[in-house]
DNA sequence: GTCCTTTAGGCAAAGGTTTGCGTAACGCTC
DNA sequence: GAGCGTTACGCAAACCTTTGCCTAAAGGAC
């Protein structure tokens, strides 16, 4: 039907040749804009000759016009981390029910810090907004820019007023009662760096519940790699006092002290029991499944695409706090803690 | 200092008017036309302006001028394999370093089969091409149309000439020839649907591999999810004359694996030796490592942007294979037959 | 001094859409 | 049948760059 050298894709004109109208009555029709009166007859004429032609609107002209792009733009630390990629897919997922593509950015490994400024991608139009997952506690000079449509997600950022983030404090208090429930006086945490905001607010939560119920609380501070969780592991195991109970605070730290506890003996959950802040079908299939709790990681995605939008729309600034469905998943990590220190 | 507004950003006809000269000339000076001839005080004159007002070309205006948009779009079929997610940072690693964009597009979970035609980002000049891995075996319907610029990786697609894809024969290679090394006579291969073309691939290499050396190969086909890797392990524990070497196709399927070994009381790798193909770093850490077939995955990603770009410039088509490094990461679950069935 | 070649940079069109405004034709009222 | 309010569209500008072509001035050759 086409055999011909792929005549380029037709345009608005095209259409309104077709159809024996102006291209603005075109545009009109198209876009269903109610300011204009066509009559029946010419609206079905022209929805036939856009069809008939394959027409497609061309987005950039629609956007140089209505200065526009339609396209998102988030920022990621590293994708390995799977909480990343649900994040990632659950934004996906919404912008495009919102008619919005997305343009994932993966912050360099060896990226410098304060991290390069990716309001670039707002000024040269590529992108009308960002979602920012990158911001680390103070190291960052104030880049919020109310020109520049943002919101930080995951991690907070900026002045406030820009966040969109889960309720960590929500989990850390499932994570605490159920410690409790078995019994455990003295539980680790084991979580990233100090600087994630993330971490930080975990860490917060988890001294202000365990003060309140008498718990003593070790944090240990490492990087969300196996390796490193491995060390922690071979530390935690080695203490005299040892605690009965482990959270985690990502899978690829609990792979590391999994494998420390084994190699060190430590029976899971006999002599301590683990708890994982990254749900993964995964850990129903480790040697020992691992309780887990279970974050709104899409739900967080995707509010972070509703948040954007509004800022882009030009709505009045505000925190968000994705609580939705957050469950604790009990498998079998968690024992009663057999001797209370 | 820039108290104001926000004024919308500097155009090219700002940045000539503190320049005095003509917007042609600055877009030609700032985009290194060598058609051009300007003296060098003006040169500088025109950069320190453009530099001063902070200049940023509207890539949209220019997409529309060159009809180049500088992003390409990228889809797969499901993010939480995390096959795609380090295909995708190849991709855009590679994409980055040559002045491009990607825009991910996550297939969805229901999509319909022949699959929706991810042409149209092109025909709305979303993207300048498709680097497309959800074609499935004989489902499309031919969508290999020449004015979509696209490459099909991962997965082989349309009639060939656009196929970027990593040497799996080679994998399997160093699989079984691993296996024969430690006296395997009777293999297992259980990996996705044999609709999906890499899995097509291995089986294929495989069967011809194992013939060659006369060793019994039995193919198991299942989703790629832990729960499908553990009905099928389940099966293959129950065979009385049950392999002595199962390799697995992905990561997923492998937990699944590995859980109903250990049910089963089937021991890793006395029992039974366990290589995957899907290589990860969490795979050190279970319980008994995992030996695996490391594959460029990020290579491969690089490789479909390149052979994407190749064929947005009008170059040959041609089909690539990824060769780079593929290796076989020895760890613990691979142990000499016990008894050669 | 005249003519030709560089040098240095300006002019304007084009790319496809959207949208404020303008204007015919039509129907109705009186 | 004149006047007026709708109805049904058309006109053209604007969004910002890029680029083919043109021109004016300067420099060189004779």
């Amino acid at each position: 039907m086409e055999l011909a050298p792929r005549r380029r894709t037709a345009r608005l004109a095209d259409v309104a040749g077709i159809a024996g109208v102006h291209p603005s009555t075109v545009s009109r029709v198209l876009n269903g804009d109610p300011s204009v009166a066509v009559r029946p007859e010419t609206s079905r004429r022209i929805r036939e000759a856009a069809r008939q032609a394959g027409y497609r609107p061309n987005s950039v002209a629609r956007a140089l016009r209505g200065s526009r792009t339609g396209s998102l733009g988030m920022v990621v630390p590293l994708l390995r981390n799977p909480i990343w990629v649900r994040l990632q897919a659950g934004a996906l997922h919404r912008a495009q029910e919102r008619g919005y593509v997305v343009m994932i950015i993966e912050e360099a490994l060896d990226a410098p810090h304060p991290a390069i400024d990716y309001r670039y991608l707002v000024d040269e139009s590529r992108v009308d907004g960002l979602m920012l997952a990158n911001a680390l506690r103070g190291q960052r000079p104030e880049v919020a820019d109310p020109g520049v449509a943002h919101v930080f997600f995951n991690r907070r950022g900026g002045r406030g007023g820009n966040n969109v983030v889960m309720d960590e404090g929500g989990a850390v208090k499932l994570m605490v009662e159920h410690a409790v429930e078995f019994g455990h006086r003295s539980i680790a945490l084991l979580d990233g760096p100090r600087a994630v905001d993330t971490v930080a607010r975990r860490v917060g939560a988890a001294r202000a519940l365990c003060a309140r119920h008498g718990i003593h609380l070790q944090v240990i501070h490492s990087g969300a790699t196996e390796a490193e969780g491995y060390a922690a592991g071979v530390t935690l195991a080695r203490r005299n006092r040892r605690p009965t109970l482990c959270a985690v605070g990502s899978i690829n730290q609990l792979f590391g002290l999994y494998a420390a506890l084994r190699d060190a003996k430590v029976d899971v959950p006999g002599d301590m029991s683990v708890v994982s802040f990254d749900e993964d079908e995964c850990l129903a299939y480790l040697d020992v499944a691992v309780t887990s709790v279970s974050m709104p990681l899409d739900e967080l995605g995707a509010a972070s695409v509703d948040a954007l939008l509004e800022r882009i729309n030009g709505e009045q600034s505000r925190d968000v706090v994705v609580r939705n469905p957050m469950t604790l998943v009990r498998r079998d990590s968690v024992a009663r803690a057999r001797s209370a220190t």
